[in-house]
RNA sequence: GCUGGCGUGGCGCAAUCGGUAGCGCAGCUGUCUUGUAAACAGCAGGUUACGAGUUCGAGUCUCGUCGCCAGCUCCA
């Protein structure tokens, strides 16, 4: 027997080994079940296959985010073997893992209800307590093609593995290089399932810890809405029972601070079905909230050096044709508004109607605002201001509470500038915005800059680049990681975004920004440069909130409803002692009042405990308590949101401690 | 838009095989009210989303419309 060299690293430390050529990984790391495959040389690969030569050999563990993938994807494995035994007929679609999870897509005749689920969920276990080993089996395509005849998904993705263009998630299934199958092997060597696999997988299924399925869903195959719809069952996998319990405790924590429940909760703002899907109207409380939001916005743009205007909700079909809006989005514009229309009795023409439409933009009257006159160069940067409402006739299946509505108002500006002051002025936009995000409490950011598909988008090569390096350069001028999306920009104008992440992790795309290459020659803008010639102003769209309505939404996840002081619509509820108190209370209440603090006294019949109670509910920031005891001594007590309790303090320093976290913008 | 699930007072829920709608909270009225998460009693509130159909009889079954939820697709 022939031996040969490897290097192992494993937890920082590398060791040299001489062992024979037969090693395999489960021969180095098999009795470690955290352990599910191993990096050879920087490439993953099955624990069960044979080293190389002078292999750089790194375990990989289950909980490493590489580990999680192969966990999940080879938990999909076990939930379409399970689907393929119960349901003789389906055909297999692609099973990738994905975050806090996997799925797998089925052609199958019906639907799989909840009972299925459960059933599908009672095979996979059964599949797992039989240790079926994972074997990798490098073939040809034609013997690919020849062993899943019976798959046409397959076969179209070993067809199209050829073609540079196979796309991320089919990549999974085929890879690069040469196709392999894996086998589900059971203890009596008998094949179980097989797929068609890039892999690597856990050794055995038994290295499935815990799993659930969590949901089905419709999926068009290759994510395509002219293609058959599949049927995806979604699933979940981790290292351990508790970590799939903690999974599910996050999960319901989510839904706790979901902003539609919270918005109905807090007496926000609601989604009358009178009105219409996707359209909401603000109660007192939200409305409150939505004005201190925008009154701080307009507060910091007049500091910013912008200029505030006004444009009306509908506009003639002309004004959409020119900027183009209604040739490349009129299916999500709202339908016209016919007026003005005549006819003789005979029914013939005697006057010509119009079609007014809802904007689904601001920026062409931003536009004809610029043009209404002569521009100098001495204008520029010319920052045009506007909490604009917008109407977009938004598919019925994507709208979503606040953050994807039909109807919804956009903190929008429009700069316009040379090319020279693009650069700049991007940089300080960028830095603007990420100011003003920061004071709403969002301090976790990244961009994403989304670069031109060359198969769709106007304008010329340079154009791009110059507005692209421009964007570049303000994202790195703002010291933030940058994620690239390319080809994601739309046709007209490349974009960054400020991604940020809430209290719990999760990201939201706020503010965006676009340079422009359409609409200035759409609208024929011009400005006089200081030799007298014409040019064509660089135009940039932004908007911080992206809307207001959305920006609420994030708002009342980010923070589960309990806003810090400032933006709270409440932000202290005196609650008496007794119904004695009620006046030394109110008095209390008057001088914060005159400090400019929004208070409320609960004089209702209820009793304090109550009281305690609503107040908790509401999530008021400052709960102040008053009774015998601290009306002889001038005092109130606090009783704060995380139930802390600080008792007898004087009026004066209580005011004082609320206003200053107010004045700070501070969370309490 | 597509696939699936769902729609019962303001909110959260119940109603067996198709037999004629109940409960809690909130609301209103009254009696209460002393230290940090629900006082007590009474009253009122529903054409079971809307429209059609099947049936002696529909919250329950069928069809259509509207809306909501999950996912897909989309998001200027």
């Amino acid at each position: 027997m022939s031996t040969m060299s490897i290097t192992i690293a494993a937890d920082g430390v590398s060791q040299q080994r001489v062992t024979d050529t037969t090693t395999t990984g489960l021969d180095l790391f098999g009795d470690d079940p955290t352990i599910v495959a191993v990096r050879v040389n920087g490439e993953l690969r099955d624990l069960n296959r044979t080293l190389p030569e002078d292999a750089m050999v790194e375990p990989v563990k289950i909980n490493s985010p590489q580990g999680l993938d192969i966990l999940r994807h080879s938990t999909a494995h076990v939930a379409a073997q399970a689907v393929q035994s119960l349901h003789q007929k389906a055909k297999l679609g692609i099973g990738p893992p994905i975050k806090d999870g996997f799925y797998y897509d089925f052609d199958v005749a019906d639907p799989f209800t909840p009972d299925d689920l459960r059933e599908i969920e009672r095979v996979m276990t059964k599949i797992i307590k039989e240790r079926q080993r994972f074997q990798r089996r490098p073939v040809t395509d034609e013997e690919a093609r020849a062993e899943l005849a019976g798959e046409p998904y397959k076969l179209e993705l070993i067809a199209d593995k050829s073609s540079a263009a196979a796309d991320e998630e089919a990549s999974a299934e085929v890879g690069a290089g040469e196709l392999t199958i894996y086998d589900n092997v059971r203890r009596d060597g008998s094949i179980a399932w097989k797929d068609l696999c890039r892999g690597p997988h856990v050794p055995h299924t038994g290295y499935i810890p815990a799993f659930a399925l969590t949901r089905n869903s419709a999926a068009y195959w290759r994510g395509d809405q002219n293609n058959n719809q599949l049927q995806r069952l979604y699933g979940t996998a981790w290292p351990s029972r508790d970590e799939l319990k903690a999974y599910e405790t996050r999960l319901a924590e989510a839904g706790k601070r979901d902003h539609r429940k919270l918005g109905a909760e807090l007496d926000l703002y609601s989604f009358p079905d009178e009105i219409g899907s996707g359209l909401a109207v603000f109660h007192p409380k939200g409305g409150l909230l939505r004005k201190i939001m925008e009154d701080y916005s307009r507060q910091r743009h007049i500091e910013a050096g912008y200029e505030f205007v006004n444009t009306p909700h509908i506009s003639k079909a002309e004004l959409f044709k020119i900027s183009g809006h209604l040739g490349f989005y009129g299916d999500l514009m709202y339908p016209p508004m016919h007026v003005d229309e005549e006819r003789h009795a005979d029914g013939s023409l005697k006057r010509q109607g119009q079609d007014y439409y809802l904007k689904p933009m601001n920026c062409p009257m931003h536009c004809l605002i610029f043009r209404s006159r002569g521009r100098s160069y001495r204008e520029l940067p010319l920052r045009l201001f506007e909490f604009g409402s917008v109407y977009r006739y938004e598919l019925s299946g994507v709208v979503h509470g606040l953050t994807r509505v039909r109807g919804m108002t956009q903190d929008d500006a429009h700069i316009y500038c040379t090319v020279d002051q693009m650069q700049d002025e991007l940089i300080s936009l960028l830095q603007f915005v990420l100011d003003l995000l920061t004071d709403y409490g969002l301090t976790d950011f990244y961009l994403e800059l989304s670069t031109r598909d060359p198969e769709k988008s106007i304008g010329s090569d340079e154009d791009w680049e110059r507005a692209t390096d421009a964007l570049r350069n303000a994202a790195a001028a703002s010291g933030l990681d940058l994620v690239l999306d390319p080809g994601g920009a739309a046709f007209y104008a490349p974009k960054i975004s400020v991604q940020a992440r809430d209290a719990i992790g999760r990201s939201w795309q706020m503010s965006t920004i676009q340079v422009d290459l359409m609409l200035p020659d759409r609208f024929d803008l011009e400005i006089t440069a200081p030799d007298g010639s014409r040019q064509r102003p660089v135009m940039i769209h932004r908007a911080l909130f992206g809307s207001v309505e959305r920006f609420i939404g994030v708002l009342v996840e980010h923070y589960a409803g309990a806003f810090p002081p400032w933006l709270a619509p409440v932000q202290v509820i005196g609650i008496p002692v007794a119904g004695e108190h009620n006046a030394y209370l109110l008095n209390v209440a008057d001088r914060l009042r005159a400090a400019g603090v929004r208070v409320e006294v609960d004089t209702s019949d209820d009793r304090m405990q109550k009281k305690i109670r609503n107040a908790e509910r509401a999530k008021v920031p400052y709960i102040l308590i008053a009774g015998g005891e601290d009306a002889a001594t001038n005092a109130v007590s606090f009783r704060y949101r995380d139930r802390r309790q600080k008792n007898g303090v004087p009026i004066d320093a209580a005011i004082d401690e609320i206003t200053g976290d107010i004045a700070a913008r501070r969370q309490v």
